[in-house]
DNA sequence: AGACTCACG
DNA sequence: ACGTACGTGAGTCTT
């Protein structure tokens, strides 16, 4: 097989490019659409040629040799445009990044260069193909020797051999330079022989063969006219071909190992991201595949099942550098605790392999993800330490997970799987395999487009200043998380089926007593059947409308109390069966059968908060505020080797933060002095003394400082606590006159987000509002609620994360056999063992409590049971 | 798939 | 005049 030597004319394809190309630049102000240009041809050239060496030459200056003996070359060309001009050194520090020799010599022009490298390249075996946008170095082409020549624009290429080239020309390439010699060429100020054109110089040299046969036989021209035109011509005829003449012995030493093409892909995607180049970043993952590590080659890429020898992950050790990252994706099918891993895909700086869970190096793969020294970076980490932790083996150092990445960047987003991202992110067609994430192939494409991911990821981190939120809260929460979902929490299975069976008779009997009141039996849980009995039927006052009738809710059915006996009936209906379906039937079916014990997955990147959600099961919904509720939490116990349940809540850790966000001095001054945050308020804003509060004022302020955090409106307040909207109106403004910093907060919060789009929480975590200055008063007042409650819920969201961190370090380093088991926004509940219960009471109530210092206190209560239930 | 209802903070 | 309290997930019925 013979080895591919590319050779490229820098300057002639930069100025195609900047010509080609609409002018472009960076939020910076660097000029960029030439070298764009250029970069996107040398990646098309570089995939579709796939060249063993590469050069690129460059003019490096006006004056040449040619100028010696003629100074008029090329000397009315137009100077060099600064925006042009500015672009050549990014050009070159993209070549060099590229690991793509640069060429260029003073005196000499790129032409020349060219021209003495491919007659050393071609004498040393190589097929040179020379690759520029200059008609000139068509006479280059000899065999060995292509030309490849940009036709219109930067994308319409032509390639010339002998064959080709005399096929359009119907001359031979030499004999290119005669003609030029003879018309000349006005571009490049070679005069040519006056009275002479395309025509004439064809035929002549079809018949003389050179330009020195043409002189020495002008007798044998045909016409006196053109004999004599010539004969005064002969000085500036060879003039012009010597000006012509590509010179293709240039004094250079020809080592072809110097043109060895090896990309650094570290610096060129800094580069790339320097120059705003985004969309190009994963045509570099293609690079190097297969290509450059010897050892990967063998077994080239990318067939689904790839024997990897140690040798393979030797190298792949050997090329990561202490600040690189290897890029891990796991083929990984069901679910915790009964996760299998299948395969992992491992990349690094672009060389990717695919490594099955059974193959002989599965063993190697291991050990770097057991190497606390190897950082990892992943999509989806807490699938990928599930897995570690279902396999028994350790996986050190998750240092960049891209799924958390573009979650803080965006977090309204719905849609963070690799293909969304690599489409937004990196403008990239959607992976063909991408429906099947089972596939190595896709592991393999996974793996590296995570590490084309990083520096984009990396750098909007930075730009937004989330940086530290994402390396020192939510990745290393990536790993408590994992820890949590495959631990599970045990489920008393006996305790569910009797109060199921319980919960089963009293329903029955209510569903009888409905009937029987209603004369009819009907469908319950419809609430078209419902709506039809209580106000179709039984004529019962209608309250509430919804989108598609009558509506039946709790808040309705309060309402109608006492106007009819089977409301009664009706409420607690709907109350046990919701306990029995959501609570007992659907979880009962969770239990693993095996330990007993129930797994659920916290999602860290679905709310616009920054809080935790948790599903199949819900674990952060459990009942708790109705004596039957509580009976469910019953059910929650410390596992076998454990005896106790252990909860730890902050105290209206909302409010807290409100009263430090705002500065409010007399917010800070009720939790200063820990009062009840609820008297307090209501002794402010019925304007009586804390001891003169009665519990419906009190209530009644509750409600106030729940509007408050919400982004208050007197409609919300009027409706919740059932006053009319001008008594509501009253309250918050009072509200506001008493805690003047509250109101000034939410101001500065709303104008904050209209100025700049988002608002932010204290640990800068950010979410975008668009919304925020829309004309549709619905959208924009939502908007404004959001900008008022955001920094505020997502601030003590950010709180109880750093706090689990802490906690969960702190554990670690104790050895405490006690685990974290669930997270519920402002409560942490874990399983004890009876030695541990009073050592880890005090070193939670202590980290969470000093995790962040406001300007007040933050205060959280702990207490065992031995259930969940019995630890309030 | 969407609406409704209801469980939690 | 406008018309929703903020953030979630699950079960059930209807279309």
């Amino acid at each position: 097989m013979s080895t591919k030597f590319m050779i490229i004319d820098g300057s002639s394809l930069v100025h195609r490019a900047f010509y080609a190309l609409p002018i472009l630049s960076t939020a910076g102000g660097i000029y960029t659409n030439a070298v764009y240009g250029f970069t996107t041809m040398l990646l098309k050239l570089l995939e579709n040629v796939k060249p063993d060496a590469v050069a690129v030459a460059f003019d490096k200056s006006r004056i040449t040799f040619r100028n010696e003996f003629y100074q008029a070359y090329k000397a009315h060309r137009q100077a060099t445009p600064s925006e042009l001009a500015e672009q050549f050194s990014y050009v070159r520090r993209l070549v060099e990044a590229f690991g793509i020799k640069v060429l260029e010599e003073a005196g000499y022009e790129a032409d020349d260069i060219i021209g003495t490298v491919a007659c050393q390249a071609e004498q040393h075996g190589f097929d040179v193909l020379i690759v520029t946008g200059d008609k000139d170095a068509l006479q280059l082409v000899k065999p060995g020797v292509q030309v490849m020549l940009t036709r219109k624009g930067i994308t319409d290429l032509e390639v010339f051999n002998p064959e080709t080239f005399f096929a359009k020309y119907g001359i031979t390439p030499k004999q290119f330079i005669d003609m030029k010699g003879l018309m000349g060429d006005p571009s490049d100020n070679i005069p040519g022989v006056a009275g002479i054109g395309e025509k004439t110089a064809l035929k002549l040299l079809q018949q003389f063969g050179d330009m020195e046969a043409v002189l020495q036989h002008l007798d044998q021209v045909s016409g006196k006219k053109l004999q004599e035109t010539l004969a005064n011509s002969v000085e500036i005829a060879l003039l012009s071909k010597k000006l012509a003449t590509i010179v293709c012995d240039m004094p250079l030493a020809f080592e072809a190992e110097s043109y060895k093409f090896q990309p650094d892909m570290a610096k060129l995607q800094e580069l790339f991201i320097l120059l705003e180049f985004q969309s190009l970043i994963p045509r570099l993952t293609g690079l190097t595949a297969g290509k450059t590590i010897p050892a990967l080659e063998e077994h080239s890429l990318p067939t689904a099942q790839i024997a990897v020898s140690a040798e393979d992950l030797a190298e792949i050790r050997k090329s990561l550098r202490t600040d690189s990252c290897l890029a891990v994706f796991p083929v990984v099918s069901g679910a915790v605790p009964a996760l299998t891993v299948d395969g992992m895909a491992v990349s690094c700086q672009g060389q990717a392999v695919y490594v099955p869970a059974d193959s002989a190096c599965w063993d190697g793969i291991l050990s770097l993800l057991a190497d606390s020294s190897v950082a990892k970076m992943t999509h989806d980490g807490k699938q990928l330490l599930n897995s570690c932790r279902q396999m028994g083996a350790p996986c050190r150092h998750l240092a960049f997970d891209t799924i958390i990445a573009a979650y803080l960047i965006e977090p309204s987003a719905t849609d963070y799987s690799l293909n969304v991202l690599s489409h937004q992110y990196l403008s990239q067609m959607a992976n063909v395999t991408a429906g099947d994430s089972q596939s190595s192939d896709f592991a393999v494409w996974a793996a590296r487009t995570i590490e084309a991911l990083y520096p984009v990821f990396r750098q909007r981190l930075e730009s937004a200043g989330l940086f530290s939120l994402f390396a020192d809260i939510e990745v290393p929460l990536v790993d408590i998380l994992s820890a949590m979902e495959t631990g599970g929490i045990t489920v008393d299975t006996e305790h569910l089926k009797t109060i199921n069976r319980d919960l089963s008779a009293k329903i029955e009997k209510l569903l009888a007593a409905i009937y029987a009141i209603s004369g009819e039996q009907f469908n319950v849980n419809s609430t078209k059947q419902l709506g039809a009995l209580l106000f179709d039927k039984l004529q019962l006052p209608v309250i509430k409308k919804t989108k598609t009738g009558y509506s039946t809710d709790a808040e309705v059915l309060d309402k109608l109390l006492g106007r009819h006996p089977v409301i009664e009936y009706l409420l607690n209906y709907r109350m046990l069966t919701k306990l029995k379906s959501t609570y007992l039937d659907g979880m009962g079916i969770l239990v693993n059968s095996l330990t007993g014990r129930i797994h659920t997955t916290f999602n860290q990147t679905v709310t616009t908060t920054g809080r935790l959600s948790s599903s199949e099961p819900n674990l952060q919904n459990i009942p708790v505020r109705t004596e039957e509720g509580r009976r469910i939490r019953e059910l929650f116990i410390p596992g076998r080797d454990w005896n106790l349940i252990l909860s730890a809540d902050y105290s209206q850790i909302e409010l807290r933060v409100l009263a430090h966000m705002s500065d409010d001095a007399n917010l800070i001054d009720a939790f200063r002095q820990n009062q009840d945050i609820h008297t307090r308020t209501a002794s402010e804003v019925f304007g009586v003394s804390m001891a003169e509060v009665t519990p419906p004022m009190r209530s009644k302020a509750k409600a106030v400082n729940f509007g408050i955090v919400y982004g208050i409106s007197d409609y919300g307040l009027s409706r919740d606590i059932g006053v009319a909207r001008k008594e509501a109106a009253l309250y918050i403004e009072s509200y506001f006159s008493r805690y003047p910093g509250v109101k000034k907060y939410m101001e500065q919060s709303v104008a904050m987000a209209k100025e700049q789009g988002y608002v932010s929480t204290l640990f800068g975590r950010r979410r975008y509002l668009p919304d925020i200055n829309n004309s549709n008063f619905s959208l924009r007042s939502f908007a404004e609620r959001t900008a008022m409650n955001t920094p505020i819920q997502g601030t003590a969201a950010d709180i109880i994360k750093k706090a689990m961190v802490d906690v969960y370090a702190l554990m670690q380093e104790r050895r405490l056999k006690s685990r974290m088991l669930v997270q519920v926004h402002d409560e942490l509940l874990f399983e004890v063992t009876e030695e541990e219960k009073d050592e880890v009471a005090s070193l939670v109530k202590q980290a969470m409590e000093q995790t962040v210092e406001l300007s007040v206190p933050l205060l959280v209560d702990v207490n065992t049971g031995e259930n969940w239930a019995a630890a309030k």
